[in-house]
Parts: structure tokens; sequence; C-alpha cells
RNA sequence: GCCGAUGUAGCUCAGUUGGUUAGAGCUACUGAUUUGUAAUCAGUGGGUCGGGGGUUCGAGUCCCUCCAUCGGCUCCA
């Protein structure tokens, strides 16, 4: 009577067992330690739980900790373990949505008018602890839609009832451990006892549905393993990162600084972060030169009457600040250059010989962000963008664009830059009219091309359908905080529609008036958000190109000064940013002065350096490289910079 | 903007259940020291405890309120 099934590995091995067999069973007939390690299993195309009963053949791949799917299974159930302590702990409370996310799990919960401190967590992690050393099964059990409405109405969830109202019959389910039961398409672990470490990170607020507009629940984010030393190790990683977060060592290495009588979001920079925006802007400018950028300068504040114009009022109102009236007139501080620049490109008749005209500026700008999403430099009210418009026809779009990239991937290159992801977002054909600009053939255009070019130089991209700007699609350059945070940091976008509202036109060799494409770009994004990015990128240790002191010059005692001085003569004069560290302290001592500043080289000078010319090398982090002739040694920083910056 | 937490010298932090002149290290300043690859020694200065209001004989410590920061949510042309 007992049937065999063929179930089919990844590695195309095939084997039989009786119908009815689990995946953990499968595992343990394998190795009884592989079957203590699977999570779940991927059942031909679909994850499912290692207990689910097999009874036709398969393809299987069973899933551990090390699998993507894995974690989220095991994160899954941890969320489960804690709304079942939740609910212990706290009878009555009312449960939204619990799932894994990237680096953990979180339960949105309504406590009623319960509140809930740090101290709470640690209470509820012991409760999830003792629950987890029940080593109780997750239970799956497949359950009608009138059924799953019943069970959670006499309980009184609304929440619960909301989410089942929203799902069809036959595709509900319910997953019980231990006393608890909840909605739960799945799939989960064998059981609590593989939850080894656990680690309630935070309590926060969170709108149900996320929707602002809804009740706001609490959500407590947590974090569990299947090994202590996992949890040891995790939060040795969180604290390493800390270690770096760039509103630290924005204010350790005097880079800016936050004051409350200037307000909040509005950084001032200090001599060092000076320093790095000049190096920035240097780049960016020798670079843009290069490329054919024009540049130009335009004024802080402009008329309300622009601002129709552009269409951004009343539109984007909410994110400038209030207009300032003068003489009967509005103006805003501006949030964006282009309309700026669109009056420079409107200024002269333009020929099709005139183009692609491509007008670059460092523009100052002002947002109204809300206070809650204030973010060290990363967000801010003012910022200074390496922002340009290129202004092209449909024929020179693609190779502008082309080019563009290219020269993101040359910053990047420069800055190391590999973590991160590009974006293209594209609108969606029937919203337009409404979300997006009616001009079908321009969207089918330039997306294809934008595609095009990002396949062509071979950069990988997601895809996002109906993210497109309102004027066209835009490619995004994603990247992370620290402390996992994402930000867009680069942008390049294709625009249509304000050629249009500007009426912006070229002459073209027929003599007819045409309607130029505009590129909007900013491969360096913000100075704000791109240094608080590099302070996090480099931890601090800049190199020398950037630094803001490139060489600390240490003499061994006094009479050593007029040596020293010397040397900082020399590097002085090859444009070197330098610092002297003087003999009142042991030279100990300074080495760590220099070595907590994140200098990039130290040269230190006494009796042998000065009786025969040389310095002793030391560089930040490394350490130690002996004595070189201080010519030789200028001469190698010198090529160093001119790498980057050419000179 | 919403929920929650936090806010003590320039920096990092300690300040028991409210009780005499609020502490430490680093920094700064002064003096001594003249040093060889991550902290020389001594002395001095510096906070009225985020702002305002209140309770109390008495508040850094309790309450209210405002501000800022932090963690999320929402937002992000």
């Amino acid at each position: 009577m007992s049937q065999q099934i063929r179930v089919t590995f990844p590695d195309g091995s095939q084997r039989s067992f009786p119908a009815g067999i689990t995946p953990l069973e499968i595992a343990a007939a394998i190795s009884p330690s592989l079957a203590k390690k699977v999570l779940v299993a991927r059942i031909d195309d679909t994850v499912r739980d290692a207990f689910t009963p097999l009874h036709h053949d398969v393809t299987l791949r069973l899933l551990t900790w090390d699998d993507p799917e894995g974690k989220a299974a095991f994160w899954h159930s941890s969320a489960h373990l804690l709304a079942e302590a939740l609910e212990a702990l706290y009878p009555g409370i009312k449960f939204g949505y619990g799932p894994p996310i990237e680096q953990g799990f979180y339960y949105d919960v309504d406590l009623g008018s319960r509140r809930l401190t740090e101290a709470d967590l640690e209470v509820i992690e012991k409760k999830m602890a003792e629950l987890a050393a029940q080593n109780n099964n997750y239970v799956r059990i497949d359950i009608s839609k009138s059924e799953a409405l019943k069970y959670f109405e006499q309980k009184g969830d609304p929440y619960k009832v909301e989410t089942i109202l929203e799902l069809n019959d036959g595709e509900i389910s319910f997953y019980r451990q231990g006393n608890f039961v909840d909605l739960c398409r799945g799939p989960h672990i064998p059981s609590t006892g593989y939850i080894k470490a656990i680690k309630l990170t935070n309590i926060a607020g969170a709108y149900w549905k996320g929707d602002a507009k809804n009740k706001q629940l609490t959500r407590i984010y947590g974090i569990s393993f299947p090994k202590q030393k996992d949890l040891d190790d995790f939060l040795h990683m969180q604290e390493l990162a800390r270690q770096r977060d760039h509103r630290k060592l924005g204010k350790e290495l005097g880079i800016f600084i936050f004051d409350d009588d200037v307000g909040p979001g509005l950084p001032l920079w200090l001599p060092n972060g000076g320093v790095l925006i000049e190096q920035l802007e240097k780049l960016a400018k020798k670079t843009e030169e290069e490329a054919g950028y024009v540049r130009v300068r335009t004024p802080h504040i402009a008329k309300e009457s622009m601002y129709l114009t552009s269409g951004h009022l009343p539109y984007y109102q909410d994110s400038m600040f209030p207009p300032m009236e003068l003489e009967g007139i509005r103006y805003y501080l501006k949030a964006m250059n282009c309309p700026h620049h669109h009056k420079i490109y409107a200024a002269e008749p333009r020929s099709y010989r005139d183009l692609p005209l491509r007008i670059a500026e460092y523009g100052t700008v002002y947002r109204y962000e809300q206070s809650g999403e204030l973010f060290g430099l990363m967000r801010v009210r003012c910022m200074n963008m390496n922002d340009a418009h290129i202004y092209c026809t449909e024929d020179q779009f693609a190779e502008e664009f082309r080019a563009v990239n290219e020269m993101y991937l040359r910053y990047f290159k420069i800055f190391g830059i590999e973590k991160y992801v590009m974006r293209f977002s594209t609108h969606d054909p029937a919203k337009r009219g409404q979300k997006y600009l009616d001009l079908p053939e321009l969207w089918q255009k330039t997306e294809d091309m934008v595609r095009r070019v990002l396949i062509e130089s071979k950069i990988p991209f997601v895809e996002v359908p109906d993210e497109a700007a309102f004027y066209g699609p835009k490619v995004d350059v994603q990247i992370w905080s620290v402390i996992g945070r994402e930000f867009t940091l680069a942008t390049n976008q294709v625009d249509f529609g304000q050629p249009l509202r500007f009426g912006l036109t070229y002459i073209d060799r027929n003599n007819q008036p045409q309607t130029p494409i505009v590129i909007h770009r900013a491969p360096l994004g913000t100075h704000e958000r791109f240094i608080g990015f590099l302070i996090e990128h480099y931890a601090g240790s800049f190199p020398l190109w950037l630094a803001p002191v490139q060489v600390a010059v240490l003499p061994v005692a006094d009479r050593h000064l007029e040596y020293a001085q010397k040397v900082l003569h020399q590097l002085k004069q090859k444009r070197l940013r330098v610092q002297l560290l003087g003999s009142d302290e042991k030279i100990g001592k300074r080495i760590r002065t220099a070595e907590i500043a994140k200098i990039p080289y130290m040269f230190i000078v006494g009796d042998r350096e000065a009786a025969d010319g040389t310095v002793s090398v030391r560089q930040h982090g490394k350490g130690d490289l002996g004595s070189m002739a201080t010519d030789a040694i200028i001469d190698q920083l010198v090529k160093q910079r001119a790498e980057v910056l050419g000179d």
C-alpha cells in the first residue's frame, strides 16, 4: 500500500521515498546532522514548511539558516513567538502584522492604553526564551474564510478580521505553536526550540497598514538566532557600525555641527568639512569641464511666478520653506535649481547647433523636510547639489544619457563605491494623463533608450514600474547608511515636461522650433548626503586627496623644530595640507593624536632624519613605513593626489 | 507631522528612595619635562544640570509645557 514518490535534489540526483514523507524526514534519512539544520524547504518552486507531507514527485531543496529563505522563516517564526509572549504577558492586546525583515522581525500590536518601556522588552525576551524552550511545534491549519473570521471575531482582533476579509476563501491558513494561534500563510520552522538567542531591539510607532491616516500601533523590533554566538557577533557588528556613524565621526573629526540656534537640518561646515567640499567640487568641476559642461551661478530665491510656471507650486509647496514678501511680491527659497537653469537656457535663442547644452551649478537648495525625517547630514533642510541640466534633441538623448551614466561609474571607481543599487523607475501607461504626462511616444522612446544604455554599460539595475517622475523616467542610485537606512545618493532623470511649461525651444535645421529634452543629473547628489556617506564609507579615514589634513609633521624634540619647519615648507610648496604637531607632548602621545585624527601620513623627524634629509613615514592604520628621502615621499603623495584631481 | 525614548562642563559619562559648596576622565590653560612610532607629571579653569512654568521648607532628581536629538512610522520632483 505504501506508494512511492520520486524526489529530485538540486544536484539532479533522485531518490524514492514513501508518499506522505516530509522534507524533514527526508533530511533525517540523508543525515541526522542535516535534519537538525533544515528550517524550511523549497518544494518545486515554492518555499513550504519542512513538515509538509509530500504526496507527489517533486524537486526538493532543503533550506537552512544559510539560505535567505531559511532566515526569513526563522525570523517569521520568531515574530509569532514574540506575539505568543506578548499575549501571555498582556492578555487582550490586538495584533497587526508581524513579518520577517532584512535583519530580524517585528510585530505591530495594539496595546490599548498600555505603554511599553525598554525594561518591558527584557521581560518579553525572557518570556520568549521560556516559550522557545518548550520546543512547541509550529502546526499549519488550513481553514475556511468563515471559520477564520469566526475565530478572530470571537477573539476580538479587528486587525486580523480586516486582513482576512481581504483574502480569498481557500487560501487562508492559521499557524499554531503552544497555545498561540495566528493568521499566517507561512512557512514556518519546525518548532520554537530552534530559536536559541533572542534580542528585542526597539519599540516604535507604526501606522496600521502604513497609512498615516490610520491608527498608530506599537511596533516591537527584534532579531533572533539559532546560536547565542550568532547574536553576540551580530551585536558586535552593530557596535562596529555605530563607530563609523557619520554623526559620531563628523563631530570627532571636526567636519560639521548642528546648532540649536541655527536650526534643525541646517549643518554648519567646520574647516575640515570645508576642505572636503572644496576637493569634491574640484573633482566635479574638472570632470564636468572635460565633459563639456558650462558653469553658472543662480540666486537662492525666486519669485512665486517662476514656481507657478514650473508647476512646483502648489504641488511641491509643502516641501518648500514658506514665502517671504517684499514690495508686495512673494519670493521662495529655491528647492531645486532647474527653473533657474531653464531661464538661462531661454535667455537667448537656441539653435540645434548649440545642443546639447549642459548647464552645471553647485546649487544650494532649501527643502522643508518634516522634523522627524532629519538625519545627520543625510537628510537636511539646506543642501548643495552637484546639479546640472542637459538640454538636447531626441537624437542626442541616448548619447547624453550614456555619458552621464559613465560619469557615475567613473566617480564610483574613484571612491571605491561597490555596494549600491541602480533603480530604473518607469511609468505605468495606464496612469498617463494623471500621474504621468500624456506623451506616450516620448515615454516609450526614452524608457527604451535608458534601459538599453543601462544594459550596455553592464550595470546591474532593478526596474521599478510606476515609480517614474511625473515628467519622465529616472535612474536613482541607492546606498545604505551604516545603520542600514536606504538613501538615494545620485539621480539621473529625464524630463520632457518642464521644457513645455517654460516654452523652451531650439531651431532645427529646417528652421522649425522644436522642444528640447532635459536631463536632470546629480552624480554626486548633494554635498551633505555624499559627504555623510563618504564619512561612513571610509570610516573617517579619507584617502589622501580628500583628507582635511594630509600630513602631520612630528619633530621628536625641540631641537628638530627647525628641520620640521623646513619639511613643512616643502610640503606646503606642493600644496599639501599639513599640520605641525609640536614637542610639548611625548612623541608617542602625538602619534596617537594624529592616528585618532585619521591623518593619512605622519612625517616623524629627529636627529637621523635631520642629518640625512629624510623623514620617517608613518601611514595611518598601517604604521611605520621607515625613512624615506623627503623629496621622494612628497613626490609620491603628489602623484597620488594627481590620480584623482589631475594636478 | 505621528509614536516612543533621551537631553548633566568643549567631548564621553557618573550623580542612591528630592536634602549641605553637582563629580570623573579627556580637552583647554599654566608650569615642569625634550621625548623615536597609539596616552609624561603637577596645578588651574570650566556646568546651575536643554528652555520656561509648577509642586515642595528644599529639585539635576517629581509634574506640565516648549525645543532639540535618537529609534521607528509616514513623507521624500
